[in-house]
RNA sequence: UCCCGAAUAGCUCAGUCGGUUAGAGCAUCUGACUGUUAAUCAGAGGGUCGCUGGUUCGAGCCCAGCUUCGGGAGCCA
């Protein structure tokens, strides 16, 4: 199907077959008994060498190659007699489908910053930490799809217009068809929102989890992935406004099996890119090691093939909230007051908090479960009474990853009628906005558990880039939307 | 949004105490050399010092505001 790439090129080494190479030149030599052109198609981090003769190529055409210009290049593929690569194509004919003028051209085969690339985003996936990065995001996407599948269950289409902001999970981007100069108003001056398209006021979701659960609960094994959008104000590496989420939704799982799946999930698609994009990250850790030699040793990260083989190797560490207090009490940094935010039960735990139990106790991978009622969502699962907890707990659990923090929140979900509608009334969520969400527990309710996994965080940890801007094609951020 | 820092050549950065014509490396161009590997060597071109205002005889440098970027925090996935 189509010509042929440079990766099959390369892996089939057809050697004294005629072959067709199309791709961008990345670097142009010139000797005295050859010309050098390094092509790349994107299909591989990889270059193929492309070689004529001098006087073979035509001054004004030779002129045209150059860094960023896109060839065809027929010819003869051959062993090569230089040392660096074990086969290259013999030039016969090169066409120039497009110019790229070294003087104005932006990408010059020298190292560029991320922040400058992030200003050229239309141009940087031609970079080779780029193309591995996107290469690596669509095996990963890959590797979700196929373990969702593997395992039994179906992927939902949740909409991406909602009406319903019930999560509480963050300001949200208004979906209007309304003349915002001119808005229609209701008799008491207000914007009259049933003129609008839908209505009603819609929004951009922010998750498909109240949908999932919909599904999960007739289907009984259900996963979105899709984009979510948060119009929070975050400037941070972690966060962007438009992000892609993964969230499975399972009935008859209770909150043991809920981990179990988290964890070999994570696990499940870290392992299939180690095996299948073992070029592209073996470019990423040399890339992070690179970034990081002028910092001292011990802020340096391990080399990513290992963290990655490390994670995929060991269990997760599991613990309940009490017991992480319990640790951080108890801790070096707590007595010595290094921590800036106080810790006492009943606390959101913090960055830094976080941090401490995954990167310096148990340097591993970590799941909190059975935070405190007041701090998490109103569909959290509510625990018995337990005598280990001085305050009401709900059985949810968050995957801490080093270096990333939350990569993973979930729990299961309330099944009983009363108790969830007791919390909508207590967290200040009108009933009738849920009325669809709450009948799932009218009829025929189940216990079930689900849980959100960021994608791009997910990219992030395994590139070992540095910036979650990064690890996205074209990140929305505030003040930022351009191509 | 808060705290800290930054903005000087296409890119990465230096620029002393406020003082005459603003520098380097890489990239680009020209030449030399070479089965080369982000080749090497020599030379050349390239600047609205983020924007607006202020202080001063004089501002890349000092002050204020704004913009954008980076690091950290919060919100979270």
């Amino acid at each position: 199907m189509g010509p042929v790439q440079i990766k099959q090129l390369i892996q089939e080494a057809p050697v004294g077959e005629s072959v067709v190479v199309k791709g961008w030149v990345r670097t142009k030599r010139e000797s005295k008994n050859a010309i050098f052109i390094a092509l790349n198609d994107g299909s591989t981090i990889h270059t193929i060498q492309a070689v004529a003769e001098p006087g073979q190529i035509a001054e004004e055409t030779l002129r045209l190659i150059t860094t960023g210009a896109c060839l065809k290049v027929t010819g003869q593929l051959v062993e090569s007699m230089g040392s660096g690569q074990s086969v290259e194509v013999k030039i016969e004919e090169v066409h120039v489908y497009g110019t790229a003028d070294p003087e104005v051209y932006p990408l010059q085969p020298k190292k560029h910053s991320l922040e400058f690339l992030r200003e050229i985003a239309h141009l940087r996936p031609r970079t080779n930490t780029f193309s591995a990065v996107l290469r690596l995001r669509h095996t990963l996407a890959y590797a979700v799809h196929k373990y969702y599948n593997d395992n039994g269950f179906f992927y939902l289409h949740t909409p991406i217009i909602t009406a319903s902001d019930a999560e509480g999970a963050g300001e949200m981007f208004r979906v209007t068809t309304l003349d915002m100069y001119n808005p229609p108003k209701d008799e008491a001056g207000k914007i009259d929102f049933k003129e609008d398209f839908f209505g009603r006021e819609t929004n951009l979701t922010v998750s498909g989890q109240l949908e999932g659960e919909l599904g999960a609960l007739a289907l009984s094994k259900i996963y979105t992935f899709g984009p979510t959008f948060r119009a929070e104000n975050s400037n941070t590496t972690r966060h962007l406004a438009e992000f892609w989420m993964i969230e499975p939704e399972m009935a008859f799982f209770e909150l043991e099996d809920n981990m179990n799946l988290a964890e070999d999930f994570v696990k499940y698609v870290i392992g299939y890119a180690l095996e299948h994009c073992a070029d592209d990250l073996a470019f990423l850790e040399k890339r992070q090691a690179e970034e990081e030699k002028n910092k001292p040793q011990n802020e340096r990260s391990m080399p990513l093939l290992e963290k990655l083989r490390f994670v995929v190797d060991n269990p997760f560490e599991r613990l309940t909230y009490t017991e992480a207090i319990d640790i951080l009490l108890k801790s070096k940094a707590h007595k010595e007051k290094k921590f800036q935010y106080p810790v006492e039960w009943g606390i959101d735990l913090q960055s830094e908090h976080e941090r401490y139990l995954v990167e310096k106790h148990f340097k591993k991978p970590v799941i909190l479960t059975n935070y405190p009622r007041e701090i998490k969502a109103f569909y959290m699962k509510q625990d018995e009474e337990s005598s280990a907890a001085p305050g009401p707990t709900v059985r949810a659990m968050d995957v801490l990853f080093p270096g990333i923090g939350e990569i993973i929140g979930g729990s299961q979900r309330e099944d009983n009628y009363e108790k969830l509608l007791q919390r909508v009334h207590e967290v200040g969520i009108e009933p009738e906005n849920v009325w669809w969400y709450l009948e799932t527990r009218k009829f025929g309710s189940a216990p079930h558990s689900g849980f959100g996994l960021g994608f791009e965080r997910l990219v992030l940890f395994v590139s070992g880039m540095g910036n979650i801007r990064d690890v996205i094609p074209f990140p929305r951020y505030p003040k930022s939307a351009e191509f």
